[in-house]
RNA sequence: GGAGAGGUAGCGAAGUGGUCAAACGCUCCUGACUGUAAAUCAGGUCCCUUACGGGUUCGAAGGUUCAAAUCCUUCCCUCUCCA
């Protein structure tokens, strides 16, 4: 394909391109490019956070590049605390596998397989002797380290900034250097450490990598990065009335950074529709992607019954337990729809409990379930249950 | 190594012997209104108790006191300045 005609495809929806001069030179020679992208395997849960890097990739792969997965095993075995203030625990090898399984299954509901590379950093990093890392760390100044926003607030803000969070930078630009990449994809938070494997490269003397950094998906809170630690994310293993659902809850404003980022269509279109049929469009399109058109239409009748009209869900999980006769407190505890007894109490004083459909006030009411009760807490939780 | 500041609930941040289960803000939860939107309003947000009340919390462990987040001792951790 015409160069110019895959820069625009390349360039669309993304952050920053640098330099875009060289780009066009490596794309120049008509060989395919050396995309990488680097996974951490400590949370193993792909949400629309990750598709947006992902959809990018599959750009490149359909533009006949190759990809290349680096999964960063060395670095979750030691746990790498950037960015958050909580040092995360490091995983033992064996977590490390079977989270970089699941990861990998649930990129290739993206990605093609066939054309990706799958490869794990410790295969290097771990041969690293302490004078190769001396002498890798004597290629990068604190000053330049410090040009890191994260690392810059902390040091203002005189919280901690631990010596070894000044690695991570190093070693994954290490990994661009022995990847021989010709390109590297990240979020714009990655943007700092994909520019440090430019540098580390010219360093080893190897053609420095181009950079592309795609947007930054905010969760549905609209305000925080998406992320599975704050529990606001969209899985891409979530069944489809909960992908459904998760979208049609978040603000119109959001709904249109998703539009852009998530869905290729046209924005003017959107912005003359009444913003909740577009959010129940995008919800579809969302969940069409990874399932199919038909679950998406299912997802959307079902969200239609229980919400715009009220009803139950149709697939309520059933659970069984021994008890014939429960007060609604201890059932709610018993099949922990909450926390405890407290909030229990609390929930039902404020009218968010019901069995059946019907409200319950009063607390000590007894339920029977000699046979099926559908108990429901606020507008969301729904559970059936039986005496077994 | 020396001097100083600090560690409080999910987060930010008050509180410096009793009226502190700990102000305030945010987050979060429930309800009303809606479009499971936003904004707004009402309520809630350690655990047990219908309630009265009780139990465990303020970096950790000891101690003083009728009474400790607050005072003392030791320890752990963070930051700043000096070397």
């Amino acid at each position: 394909m015409q160069v110019e005609k895959q820069l625009e495809i390349i360039k669309r929806g993304c952050s920053e391109l640098i330099p875009e001069e060289e780009l066009v030179k490596k794309l120049e020679k008509g060989k395919p490019l050396k995309i990488k992208w680097g996974a951490d395997p400590s949370a193993p849960d792909i949400h629309l956070g990750h598709t947006v890097v992902l959809n990018k990739l599959r750009d490149f792969q359909e533009l006949g590049h190759e990809i290349v997965f680096l999964i960063g095993d060395f670095t979750a075995r030691i746990g790498d605390p950037s960015g958050k203030s909580a040092t995360r625990k490091p995983l033992s090898k064996e977590e490390v596998k079977a989270n970089s399984k699941t990861y990998q299954d649930q990129v290739f509901k993206i990605l093609d397989k066939k054309k990706t590379k799958v490869v794990y950093n410790s295969k290097w990093l771990s041969a690293l002797k302490i004078e190769d890392v001396i002498s890798l760390a004597a290629k990068y100044t604190v000053a330049r380290m410090l040009e890191r926003d994260d690392f810059m607030n902390r040091f203002k803000k005189e919280k901690p900034i631990l010596i070894h969070e000044f690695l991570y930078p190093l070693l994954q630009g290490y990994d661009s250097v022995v990847l021989k990449a010709d390109v590297e994809v990240g979020g714009t938070d990655q943007k700092f450490n994909m520019l440090v494997g430019r540098e580390l490269q010219r360093e080893y003397k190897e053609c420095p990598q181009v950079i592309i950094t795609m947007p930054i998906l905010e969760g549905t809170d609209g305000v925080q990065k998406m992320s599975k630690s704050l529990n606001n994310y969209i899985g891409v293993t979530e069944p489809p009335s909960e992908i459904f659902g998760k979208i049609m809850s978040i603000s119109d404003e959001l709904m249109h950074k998703y539009y852009k980022l998530l869905a290729d269509k046209d924005l003017d279109e959107i912005k003359n529709m009444h913003p909740k049929e577009a959010k129940k469009q995008l919800a579809a399109i969302i969940t069409a992607r990874f399932y199919s058109k038909q679950a998406a239409l299912e997802a959307e009748a079902g969200f239609e019954s229980i919400f715009a009209k009220g009803n139950m869900p149709e697939e309520i999980k059933l659970i069984k337990i021994p008890d014939k006769k429960l007060t609604i407190i201890q059932l709610l505890v018993k099949i922990n729809m909450v926390e405890s007894f407290a909030e229990a109490k609390r929930l039902i004083k404020q009218g968010g409990v019901r069995v059946n459909g019907e409200g319950i006030n009063d607390e000590k009411h007894e339920i029977d379930l000699t046979n099926e009760k559908v108990i429901n807490v606020g507008k969301r939780k729904f559970l059936k249950v039986i005496c077994e």
